[in-house]
DNA sequence: GTCTATATAATGATAGAC
DNA sequence: GTCTATCATTATATAGAC
């Protein structure tokens, strides 16, 4: 494999760190042990930590447009394709029971923070807004499309932090079947 | 007992700024500023940070167990119990919108700093639970009471955090509606 | 590009005067 | 009980050698 760019390892590295110790809390130093470089090597790639963080919102984002733009292309019909989301719920459960959910906490932390970068964080969750409400306007929910894809993204957001909270991924499975009894039904009507 | 009144001044303010700007953040200067006392006089009524968080833990179970125990003797049926729990979101939609979940922000915050005291933090969520067990026992809801405490506790948090993601409270007062049909309908079966 | 060394500020915490 | 003064540590960030 191929030498990666210093730069983009700090920002995998930081990623990975501030899901799971949040963004205050993570260091410099954390980050710079992780990547075995110096401290003062940051300030080559990166200005300031804000900066980091906005190049690890900016990953994500990306990332997820990748995810969003495979689960289109993956499934046959809408319902499918929303069973996608609910089965990432699944996919990530242990995680999610240690860190909670990558978008949730991070956007959480940053309004309690008051930091400028929310309105980049909960870009996040209009991604996931904007597709979901395009699969509910395919399954013929016109009007409520965009009330349904935010329920829906507020029943994993609960989810995930109930999970967290009790350090349970169980619950996160009874939970999903829920979601997908509530998604078939939604089809029907 | 001369000036008694700073211990609880103390836990009182922190219990404000752990909510507002969360735990980690939140230095002995805030609260210091907060209370008007000098950094120092705090060590004579705690031995650390963490000790002041374990009082605002135990402010918070106690005003909690109150509350609780206040709506158990206003509501004449369980169905009107729990819609004092469903009133609680739309009587602090501002402040949810600023701040989340005081409990699940907590619990979110001090599992990622993988903090002992989630623990006693979390049994906030666990004073929730078993009351709404409890409720949803009275309905009829026999086996399954502890599971839509569970669903209940998850969908309010949901609520929250999309709430406080987005900055907006009238999110809460459309999914709170849902919540009163949801309710609704489980004292049909 | 990466390093060491350092500047500067803030943190939690302690000691001792009053 | 409260204060001032101070400690050791850590944080972000900078300067300059290589």
């Amino acid at each position: 494999m191929p030498h990666k760019a210093t730069r983009e390892q700090i920002v995998a590295a930081a990623d990975q760190l501030f899901y799971q110790q949040g963004y205050e809390y993570t260091s410099f130093a954390d980050i710079a042990a992780a990547v075995s470089i110096s401290r003062g090597n940051f300030y080559y790639h990166f200005k300031s930590k804000d900066d980091i963080l906005e190049a690890v919102i900016q990953l994500r984002l990306s990332n997820t447009q990748a995810m969003l733009e495979l689960w289109a292309s993956q499934g046959q019909t809408a319902q499918e394709r929303v069973r996608c989301f609910i089965q990432l719920l699944i996919r990530n459960r242990a995680k999610i029971a240690l860190y909670g959910c990558p978008v949730g906490t991070l956007c959480g932390e940053l309004a309690k923070l008051e930091h400028p970068a929310l309105n980049d964080a909960n870009q996040l969750f209009r991604l996931f807004r904007h597709w979901l409400r395009q699969q509910f306007e395919s399954m013929g929910h016109r009007t409520q499309a965009d009330a349904l894809a935010m329920h829906l993204l507020a029943r994993s957001q609960g989810i995930a932090t109930l999970a967290q909270a009790f350090q349970d991924q169980t619950f996160i499975e009874q939970e999903a079947e829920q979601l997908d009894i509530w998604l078939t039904q939604l089809g029907t009507h």
